[in-house]
DNA sequence: CGAGTTTGACCTGCGC
DNA sequence: GCGCAGGTCAAACTCG
């Protein structure tokens, strides 16, 4: 069982946000520094993009040069990205160990409805990964369902005009309810995997309470064959990683500095960075790339950004060829 | 026509 | 035992 969301740069709108100033101190200034840092690169994007007209060669050279400085300092960024959450991901195993402690001698919530209700109250912590102690153990201490049954929840960035509750992660789903919950006004969807007949993986999701334009997926059981992700990513090894990009769900919002990774393993759970991080070096290479690549589709989804990298295309292609003319 | 969706009815577990 | 709320079923409906 795991559940991910990580955002690494909070919403400044964010209640959460505004609310624990103080005690967030430290963790904000690094955040106003990660800012600082991704819309230091915006701008450039956008100055350096803009002397598009100029067809002169000298200057087509320089531009390249200060693409190629530009890409160096993003791939830094990433790396000290993937770092800061390998960071997040010790103390989460750190603090879920002492957690695990505590469980074993307090015992394990009776209430199944009970539960669930105080799983909600702590549904917006989960999203966000916060160095203050008393609201990340706040966050570990929140009871969780049995825990033999594999059960995750999964954070989906979604437009809150979109009515659908539709998740794609790599699996065929057959709705076969929705319900209007209790303490939520927007309905429950509830799913089966129909990938494969036998399947046993159900599904709900409901809009999140806090933020409607997060789609709220729990996954239940496992799945009992791949879906066409594994197929893919086995495609793209073959092909030395030219294939399709891998389909995770990442969302970057330029405008809001929020950066939402929704990991999604192959088999449709979760797979913690940790466990790509922790086992060789190697793998943390593939994750470093994965990242990589979630920020490319997110700024592939962006049409702001395409449309500067549009632009500075044409530019370059008209360039080109009034050059040879 | 088959597969998927919608939606009201029904089932089940929990709290009082 | 009753009422409530979440979860599931299945007939009717829609769509390609
Ligand atoms: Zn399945």
């Amino acid at each position: 069982m795991m559940d991910i969301f990580l955002d690494l740069n909070v919403d400044p709108n964010s209640s959460y946000a505004n609310s624990t100033m103080d005690e967030a101190h430290h963790s904000s200034q690094k955040r106003d520094q990660f800012d600082g840092e991704i819309y230091g690169v915006q701008e450039k994007l956008s100055l350096s993009l803009s002397n598009k007209g100029s067809d002169s060669s000298p200057m087509l050279e320089q531009e390249l040069d200060r693409k190629i400085q530009e890409n160096g300092k993003l791939s830094q960024m990433l790396r000290i990205m993937y770092e800061k959450y390998i960071n997040l991901q010790k103390q989460v195993m750190y603090l879920l160990s002492n957690q695990k402690q505590n469980t074993e001698m307090e015992g394990v919530c009776s209430r199944k409805r009970k539960a669930e209700g105080d799983q909600e109250d702590y549904e917006n912590l989960e999203g966000i990964c916060s160095t203050r102690d008393e609201d990340f153990n706040r966050w570990l201490k929140r009871p969780r369902l049995n825990g033999n049954s594999k059960v995750s929840k999964v954070f989906v960035q979604k437009d809150a005009s979109d009515p659908s509750l539709v998740v794609k992660d790599g699996y065929q789903w057959r709705k076969y309810g929705q319900k209007v919950t209790r303490d939520n006004p927007s309905p429950r969807a509830y799913f089966k995997c129909s990938s494969a007949p036998n399947c046993p993986v159900k599904k709900k999701v409901q809009r999140s309470l806090e933020d409607p334009t997060i789609l709220v997926a729990t996954y239940e059981g496992e799945h009992s064959h791949a879906s066409h992700f594994q197929t893919e990513l086995s495609l793209r090894s073959i092909n030395g990683g030219k294939g399709s990009a891998v389909p995770v769900l990442a969302t970057i919002k330029p405008s809001c500095a929020t950066v939402t990774l929704d990991l999604i393993h192959e088999d449709g759970l979760f797979k913690s960075p940790k466990d790509y991080a922790s086992s060789e070096s190697a793998e943390a290479a593939v994750w470093q790339e994965f990242l990589v690549q979630q920020m490319a589709s997110s700024l592939k989804k962006d049409p702001e950004f395409a449309g500067i990298v549009a632009g500075a295309i044409s530019g370059k292609v008209l360039g080109n060829q009034t050059n040879r003319e």
